[in-house]
DNA sequence: ATAAGTTGCTCAAAGGTTTTTTCAATTAAT
DNA sequence: ATTAATTGAAAAAACCTTTGAGCAACTTAT
């Protein structure tokens, strides 16, 4: 393993000192009165000895990492993944690099995983926190580290968030349902200490006061097939009571649902309705293709990044916004109409 | 934005050197014979003021940043974030961190990407090439830094990978399209200068040949649901000539065959069967469920990373093996078996 | 009483940058 | 012929660790 070139070879052989080579190379040759002489020789030899200053160094000495930790929940939910890609494309765009950490939900492991981020030193951080525990997050907050959070949001935002507006997501879904005549709904729900689940909630509930609508459940406690899959097989097991519409909080849940339904031998949308939060792809090919709450996730991605980087190289802007952007329902064929009589 | 505590800081309050401190820190107090109250009383202040060593100091020092470069051709890809996932989790038990780029498919910016995490010291890189074009790779190993392709991976072995047995899942797969009497089958690839598809073609190839099918047809050369559209568009367009089967190389590209297959009218099994590389929870719930090469991307994760960071660890360790595991092929419903005359 | 060993710790260098301060040599001004 | 200003560059400190070498003081052995 050949010792990587440093500043100091390239200074011994182009016969200056250390300083010399390291304005050149930033650029800082006219500044400080580099001869062009002794600019184009230094430049040079740095070309073809293939010189690349240690980040590390620079890291330590600069007190900058251009690192940004990204902690997510779970990186194998397509919507985390779709964030993480776009926040990663961005960022290197800008010229930071992301380092990735999955707390797997796990609210102990998300405070672990945040200390060794902070103890490597890195410029800022990107999390959706997995609990409304939030402490470790506050800390961070005060000691002036730059942070953003994305999908997952603390109510008072003294964090600044970028999400999607979740309660407008979930009052229109569930408006449309009930604008088909479906009077028994049920809601079934993601990690019930989250903010966008509460606000998508907030949004089912709301739409069914509105329509005077009192026969809803809301059920479930976390964003997982399994969940899904329980919680539909309770409610489809009360037979007269059954609902005719589901709106689930997340794909998936959906499937879970959809695993369910298959095994009870109902079709959807005959026997009984459906929407979920975070549109994928492979909604389109269900059977039926199954409407569903498209989040922003690249919009949030972009702009989160932007922001945070902006934020990070001029620090007057202080890094201060709470951004909910639009959901789009995306209307397929899984709701059916009810006549007014006809269960 | 208050200082982070330092080792001198504590050195002073402890009244002893720095070196004292470090080692103590270190768990070297005893090999040093440091005496056991000084001891204690550096552990405490080191509670007491919450020290943590800086990484990037530490990192400087012993040339080791504890940081692994994952480079990955799309992580929006289910299959890659799930690897993503697996890589993250296990680095983080081991203590490592993990650096994540993602290279849109695109050759140079995978060079350029693999140029920063150098300059980044990473101990280590685990990359998932997007192409067969492969001497900033090569030049890599060449240095005797750590690398471990996954997925992805070269002929002549001389860089140590693990993958899935592609020419076996694709050889299985065929098999059983043929075994259902199938005489027209159609193979729809992805990226073709990459070995994983090149495996799985020549898998496919085997398989029709051994039957003593000539009538097949291997089309496309993207993982992507749109390479999976068109392909499908086209070949479903030769009305008389139609293939029965249909084997897709990726989930993605089956999600195109399907949006094309739904344009045309066309039922799976009855009109035309298939079965696709990839296993993903929502091909349960497709109408049919689709029949799926189940990879085993959770060894390949784990495994991977387990030998890479042994490799690093005891560095006797060559780090030099080329595994091939094994898919699983889940049967749904997706293939219909032919009678001998009807078509 | 001296040598040898043990105890408990410190000094200083190293790792690779950037940056503040300093300084010598040259040119211009009086 | 001084003084002042400009030009071109270097020395050294700082960032925060770890570590090899060393040393004073005390104890034990001869």
């Amino acid at each position: 393993m050949q010792k990587r070139v440093n500043i100091k070879t390239i200074a011994e052989l182009a016969g200056v000192s250390i300083t010399t080579v390291s304005r050149v190379l930033n650029g800082l040759g006219p500044k400080y009165r580099i001869s062009a002489p002794t600019c184009k020789r230094i430049y040079e030899i740095a070309e073809e000895m293939n010189y690349k200053p240690s980040l590390v160094a620079k890291s330590l000495r600069l007190k900058k990492t251009n690192a940004i930790g990204l902690i997510l929940p779970d990186i194998g939910n397509p919507f985390f993944a779709t964030l993480a890609k776009i926040i990663t494309i961005e960022s290197k765009k800008r010229g930071y690099s992301i380092i990735l950490a999955d707390t797997e939900n796990n609210k102990d492991l998300e405070e672990e995983i945040l200390q060794v981020l902070l103890d490597r030193n890195i410029d800022a951080i990107i999390i959706a926190p997995c609990s409304n525990k939030r402490s470790h997050i506050d800390d961070v907050m005060s000691t002036g580290k730059k942070i953003i959070l994305v999908d997952r949001y603390f109510f008072d935002g003294k964090i600044p968030y970028v999400t999607t507006d979740n309660y407008f997501g979930a009052l229109e879904a569930t408006k449309y349902i009930l604008e088909n005549g479906h009077k028994h709904l049920a809601c079934i729900q993601g990690a019930t200490d989250t903010a966008p689940n509460i606000e998508r909630v907030k949004g089912f509930t709301r739409a069914c006061k509105q329509y005077g609508i009192k026969n809803y459940k809301i059920v479930g406690d976390s964003f997982t097939v399994q969940n899904g899959y329980l919680e539909t097989k309770l409610l489809l097991s009360a037979a007269k009571n059954m609902p005719t519409a589901i709106l689930c909080l997340s794909s998936t849940i959906l499937l879970g649902t959809l695993k369910a339904i298959k095994e009870a031998d109902l079709k959807v949308p005959e026997d009984i309705s459906l929407i979920s939060f975070d549109n994928q792809p492979f909604m389109d090919y269900l059977n039926p293709p199954i409407s569903s709450i498209a989040q922003p996730v690249d919009e949030i991605g972009t702009f989160a990044t932007k922001v945070l980087i902006d934020s990070l190289e001029e620090d007057r802007k202080k890094l201060n916004l709470n951004v909910k952007l639009r959901p789009q329902i995306i209307y397929r064929n899984s709701v059916r109409p009810i006549q007014n009589g006809k269960k």
